[in-house]
DNA sequence: CCTACCGCTACTATTTCCGTAGCGCAAGGC
DNA sequence: GCCTTGCGCTACGGAAATAGTAGCGGTAGG
């Protein structure tokens, strides 16, 4: 799985996270990930949108493509699985 | 989410995703990764254990607890998406 | 012109990761 | 006894990723 290698980097997951709504400019959602380093959000959006994943559109700002959409949503049910386990560790 | 802090760091995917249907050993598991380094692979494995995610077994290895196989099964739709995704950006 | 926002780059410090070597332990031959 | 094999795992130095801060060039509006 090439995809976990992706997937795999800091900040990548999150980023599908706080788009899975709405489009979020670059400094929107830079703050929505608490205030995490341009270069390194720059770094996972390039990445991110060579992938087909995520796009730049004028002027609402960042947002998933179809695909990435449908990948945003498999990010639901490990939501609901995080908060069964988050009741579980505590 | 936590979870994404914590699955967001490399080769956490990845080991979930090759304890998905076997217990692997220590070095079994590093082979599988493409001979991780040790150290990397003991931090996270040390994570995954303290969120009760997976545990050691002896003498099998390491296995997801109850709720780190549901997490597995979590997984099965990424690698379906990922397949999608492979053909479309090929 | 000045202010405010946009996407993004440059640079350094810190953290994480990688690669290699090897420890201590237990089990199985010989 | 004692050698080999495999186990989980640690130590350590160098390489790479990430964090933090400052600021650039561009556009739009007062």
């Amino acid at each position: 799985m090439a995809l976990l290698d992706l997937l795999g980097r800091r900040w990548t997951l999150r980023i599908l996270w706080e788009l899975r709504d709405e489009p979020l400019t670059f400094r929107a959602l830079q703050q929505a990930c608490g205030n995490l380093s341009p270069s390194v959000l720059n770094d996972r959006l390039r990445e991110l949108r060579g992938a087909g994943i995520l796009e730049l559109r004028e002027p609402e700002g960042y947002a998933p493509t179809a695909i990435g959409k449908d990948l945003g949503e498999i990010l639901v049910p490990l939501d609901n699985w995080a908060k069964r386990w988050a009741r579980q560790t505590r």
